[in-house]
Formats: structure tokens, C-alpha cells, sequence
DNA sequence: AGAATAGTGTCTCTCAGACATTATTTT
DNA sequence: AAAATAATGTCTGAGAGACACTATTCT
């Protein structure tokens, strides 16, 4: 902003501004997206196709992006304080039919919901593979690529994978939605050293199973932050950011 | 955007949207970051103080939100095609007195340029230690303070500071660049082992030293991105993105 | 006792860091 | 020859991965 000439009487045409939110979760072992889909009313550009939650800033409404984008993720799915992280922003003259448009793209962390609660709210959980090959409304596809591109990639090397779980969560639990997400398996030992060695978790209790010896509960020890490893889990294959 | 009823008539108020730009380089051994200055004229907020180089999304002439970045960068140094990341954006009610504004930040990674072009395009190159201690307008700041974290992090593992050379360059020279950018030496067995190994430098011939044995020049093999170290430099203090 | 799951120990490999050593140029 | 800088070699330690092994619960 702030130097271009003829701009100070703030009369000139302004881009459209929104905040979409890629929302993950694991269920049932699988990584899963929340989708919403386009109304149907005419006018409205990509009528019923799907798309990521989200919509236009109300500026009387919302204080800041952040703050949008919190409130977008309650409204959907009643979580109020997830692990969420600015993604980025995506900005041209085409991605909407309605004009100039850009939006800021956060993504956020939740542990399994209960079902009922997405179909109320008009949205849906959707396996991510199955996402992937939808045609999702806008840029919505190539956002939500960009945003399974940097899980999987933090995911290498941070605790990411901790505020997919509900508190407390077993070791073995966390390795699960480990794999879940990297669509691989590993080793066992090699994950119990790296995640204790981290020192983001502190016991809390026992944690009985179906069957089998019990295992150790853990809760994570800061939940504003995901904790980063000295390497990442195959140094052959490095993540991007 | 999308769901929001009432918004299909496009007749509420928008925010004002800009690109702000962080420029890089090392110069003397010191990394700079370009900084330039608020119009003094009435009317204006922050008048006459220092601030980052951006402005206003012209939507008429801006094909994209990157487009724009590159325009805002070649105006300001002359460089078409450098090392360029969207950082990340910022947008809230309070940032600018004119109103609701968000905006796109942009990184930026540049040779050395000659001084007197920065000069005479009213920007000014400071040192980041300097620019750290300024009080830039609006939330600039704390935008400048996140550019500088990023940097800093990347740096620890990827190839980000090949973009800061003039090719070709030597290890040496590449060794400077780290060291000036983390503000701690680097041990050169290490340093060469890494970057070797890493395999996105190609040699270019022997660039001769003003006293010494000649070293062997490198090109970056692709200009478009960085390359990623299996680790960090110092796994014990490992980085944020 | 046996099945099932949680948790540990040991060995090897890779790579970062420390630091000594060799190589090639100019004066 | 001496000075200066480039480049390599050797040793050690940390941590990842492979995989065998032990521990604790339930039926």
C-alpha cells in the first residue's frame, strides 16, 4: 500500500475479500477433509458444486483475518480453539466469476468429531483421497492441495499429528495418525524415542485397552505450538515447509 | 467466501487489499532489508515514516496477487526474476486508519544490487539489526520481524542463501552469506560436505582470488527453488518455517 | 498357558561438527 | 620460501531405522 499516487482518496474499485478454512481430522484411521458445497440460488457462481468452508470478511463483523476464520471453524463444526495456522493467500482477477477476488487460506487440526454434528451444519467429512479427485468450486482444489502438500511435509517433522487427537492419547494411538497421514508405516521404537525425546508430552495416566496390556496416556504440554524434531522421520526424502 | 446470505448482491463493504514487499541482500557481509518512506502529504497516515515497499492491488492492471509482487519489486530494485515466497498476510480493522485492510506480504531474495539504483527509486537499503530497532508504519514491524524469522529458519536447512550471490559464486563466498545471515560461523568441512552433497550447485569454471588459491566457481542447477538439507545446521536448535 | 498389545535394548548407518592436514596460488 | 586461501581427511557423537526382545494385561 501506501505510495501509489491517486490512491489517497480511497475511491478506486476494491477486490472481493475472503478466508476459506482446510479443516483435517482422522477418523476410523483415515485422514479426512471437511467440505462444504455452493448454494444453488442463481447468480451464485459453481452452483451446488463442492467446496471449502468459508466466505467473504464481514468488516463490521470480523476484527481480523485470524479472528475470521475462528469463527468460521466454530460455526462448522463447534470447535472453538483448534491447532490452526495461516496457510496462504491466493489472489487474481479469475478465481472468481463475481470479480478481482482474494482469499486468506487457514488450516486447522481437530480430533474426531462427532458425526451428527458436520451433517448438521451442512458440511461434510470427506476422505482426503476421495478430495483430491473431486472438482472442488473457485481455486478450492488447488488450495486444499497446497494444504495436504504442508501437513504431510510438517508432518515429517513436527508434532503436528498430536491436535488430531482427543486428550489423553496413547503412544501407539499417535503413531496411528502418524502413518494415517504419510500413508506409511513406522518403526515403532524409533517413533516412542523421537516423540518422548521431543518432550512436548507429559503423562497422564493409564489407559486401558479392549484387550492387551495397558498403555500410557499422554496430553501435550503446550497446546499453542507443535513441537519440531531435530530430523525428519526419512532424512532421503526431506519435506518442504 | 460463499455461503454468507445477503452477500449475493456484492454491495457490501470491502476491505482494502495490498502487497507488501521484503527485500533481502547481503551487502558487506551485512544482511539489508529495503526499506522506503511514507508520503508526507496531508491526509496520509505515518507520514514520512520508514515502511516496507508495497501498495495498493490495482485491479485494473494487476493480473494477481504474485504479478503485483513482481511489479512492486522490479519498480524498487530492477530485478525481474528473483527468489520470491509469499510470506503470509495480515488483515484487521486496526492496521491502517483508512480502514479495514489486510495485507499480502511477500519475501524477496536479491544479489547485491549497485547503491545508486536503490538511491534514486526512493528506497533505502538498511541493515537488519537497524531496521529491527525502527518503527515502521502501520504493522510493518511485526511483518518485517516475521520475514527476518523465516529467513533465519530457513536458512538452517535449506539453499535459500544461493539466491543472496551473484553466480557464479564460490563455497567460501556461499560460507559468508550463511554466517552473515545466521550471525554465527559454520564449520567449513561441514559447510562444503552439505552443500556438496546436496547436489543443487553446479560448477562453473575457477574464479580467481585476489591473493590465494583460485576457487572453483557454482550455479545454482535450478533457479525456480531451494534445495532441503536432510537436517538443520544445529539439530539441538532446530527452526521454525 | 496363550494371545494380544505396550514398551525396551542393541546394532548399524548416516551425517554434523571439530579439527588437523594437504593443495594451489601470489608475492 | 612464505603467506594466504581452497579443499580434504579423520575421528566422534547423536539420532534414525531395523528388529529382536521383554513386560503387562485379559481370557
Amino acid at each position: 500500500m501506501h505510495r501509489e499516487p491517486g490512491h489517497d482518496e480511497l475511491d478506486f474499485p476494491r477486490p472481493l475479500v475472503c478466508v476459506d478454512v482446510i479443516v483435517f481430522t482422522v477418523m476410523q484411521g483415515v485422514l479426512h477433509v471437511l467440505l462444504a458445497r455452493r448454494p444453488s440460488a442463481p447468480g451464485e457462481p459453481f452452483p451446488g458444486a463442492p467446496c471449502l468452508p468459508g466466505g467473504f470478511i464481514d468488516v463490521a463483523r470480523d476484527d481480523s483475518l485470524l479472528q475470521c476464520a475462528l469463527r468460521k471453524l466454530h460455526d462448522k463444526t463447534g470447535f472453538s480453539s483448534p491447532y490452526l495456522e495461516q496457510l496462504g493467500s491466493w489472489g487474481n482477477a479469475a478465481r472468481d466469476p463475481r470479480g478481482w477476488s482474494a482469499t486468506h487460506a487457514y488450516f486447522a487440526l481437530v480430533p474426531p468429531p462427532d458425526m451428527p454434528v458436520a451433517a448438521a451444519r451442512d458440511v461434510e467429512w470427506v476422505p482426503v483421497e476421495r478430495a483430491a479427485q473431486m472438482a472442488l468450486a473457485f481455486d478450492h482444489s488447488e488450495i486444499f492441495s497446497a494444504a495436504l502438500g504442508r501437513l504431510r511435509g510438517k508432518v515429517e517433522y513436527t508434532s503436528l499429528p498430536a491436535f488430531l487427537l482427543n486428550e489423553p492419547f496413547t503412544l501407539p494411538e499417535l503413531q496411528h495418525v502418524y502413518e494415517a497421514v504419510l500413508a506409511r508405516p513406522l518403526d515403532k521404537s524409533a517413533f516412542r524415542k523421537r516423540m518422548l525425546d521431543a518432550g512436548f508430552l507429559e503423562p497422564a495416566g493409564q489407559v486401558a485397552q479392549t484387550v492387551g496390556r495397558p498403555a500410557t496416556g499422554y496430553r501435550v504440554r503446550e497446546r499453542e505450538r507443535a513441537a519440531i524434531f531435530p530430523r525428519t522421520f526419512r532424512a532421503s526424502e526431506a519435506a518442504a515447509d
